[in-house]
DNA sequence: CCAGGCAAGTTAACTCTTTCACAAAGATTA
DNA sequence: TAATCTTTGTGAAAGAGTTAACTTGCCTGG
């Protein structure tokens, strides 16, 4: 019985959206009650470790029968920051860009795209998928008007740094970089790097770890990034 | 002098594709040689890292100096197995499929995306960005002609688990799964899931704390169940 | 109301990962 | 050659995260 929350380890943070994935999967499926070791199942972890996770946020199961789908849906969007719908914008919207902009799954989930920025003149003040695309001359003002929560960056590798700085600059809360490139800003806006190719590599080593898992060694002669708190 | 059988830790792995991005970047700027406290800066961590993990595919620094880049860039390489180019194919060729397609960056890195395939007609037989689209049932005949080292799943939820034993099934080594669910094959497939809805969400918490920042990519591989990679 | 079953909550052991701090070794200077 | 500087490589300590195993509490059947 606690009332103070301890500190959430960010592995716990990372596992709770898969969780809450599943369980709306669950609910929607007319299932109401679900036990740790078939939340486990699902995002390939043990039961111990889905209580624990929960036991963060407080204690809403039912010893002898499991958790209440509907309660933990909601304490997880409250928990995760869902319970109000985000705002998000796009720089760059080329092949990548404009896929985000066309995925229905956002809006379902309360993530709203409400502008598109790019500097090809032919993609400026044209429309796609219900979002108009505007100029980076633009970025301020508009962000400055409606309030943007997160701003995704879907540009060349070059041109991130320097498009993360604006968005901050404007005043963009987070930033979620798929440039394949570590941005650095102020250590107050949270940050996150997904980098497809980083991805398939990951994959490549698995792939070939038969004859990798041996090394021979010594025969002769081996996030706002920049040495802030490292997260895995 | 020591022939040791050492297992690289997963966080390692997980930490090889930024360095290598990193280098490859440096290098294409007139760079030779770098130290571990520059390769930390890159990617947001400190030097003690950089060394330790490099330190387990061998010693190939040199004190008082730093590391060679081009030599680094080819023992890592060389690890993650990115030695051969790995054949790639896409199910489901929407928004996002057909942006991976298109994205050239893959190809640079040694991936090549050598076939798609879809079940609408409207899509099958065509071509897009210069590669063909085939339809589901001839899935396992071309991977068996071919060889596909990794199949990448962006079809709608629901069909994701059913096409995963599709391309388990044709022979398809390894899977990566873009959509909103968790995908269960045999253990000896390696499967990394990337849901960007669960990026958000990660995100939307660490704003609404109003916490510091978050940096690295998310992470955790799954394979099957409970993680069996490890060489013990 | 009690006994038995079941699953959450919890503690502590354990494992994995990161960081510290220093010895080792190549480079440079005198 | 020796002294000094620099940066790697590493063992050990510290810190995080995971798992096992136990305790608690709810529910059901008798």
């Amino acid at each position: 019985m606690k009332m103070v929350r301890k500190k959430v380890p960010k592995a716990t943070i990372n596992r709770l959206p898969l969780y809450l994935r599943g369980l709306v999967n669950f609910y929607s499926k007319g299932e109401r009650v679900v036990s740790s070791t078939r939340l486990a199942e699902l995002i390939g972890t043990n039961s111990a470790q889905v209580r624990k996770d929960l036991s963060f946020l407080g204690e809403f199961g039912i010893r002898g029968i499991g958790y209440e789908i509907e309660k933990l849906i909601e304490e997880l969007s409250q928990f995760l920051g869902l319970a109000q719908a985000k705002k998000v914008i796009v720089v760059g919207v080329g092949r990548l860009g404009s896929a985000l902009l066309g995925y229905n799954g956002f809006k379902e989930r309360g993530f709203e795209i409400v502008a598109g920025f790019d500097v090809d003149p032919s993609k400026i003040g044209k429309e796609m998928n219900g979002v108009n695309i505007y100029k980076m001359d633009s970025l301020r003002k508009i962000v400055k008007k409606i309030g943007v929560d997160i701003g995704i960056i879907t540009t060349p590798a070059q041109k991130a740094q320097e498009v993360a700085e604006k968005l901050v600059e404007a005043g963009v809360k987070s930033i979620l970089n798929f440039a394949p490139v570590s941005i650095e800003v102020s250590d107050k806006i949270p940050v996150r790097n997904v980098d497809l190719s980083v991805e398939f590599q990951i994959l490549s080593y698995y792939l070939s770890k038969g004859e990798k898992s041996i090394i021979k060694r010594g025969n002769e002669k081996r996030f706002g990034e920049g040495g802030k708190p490292s997260i895995k």
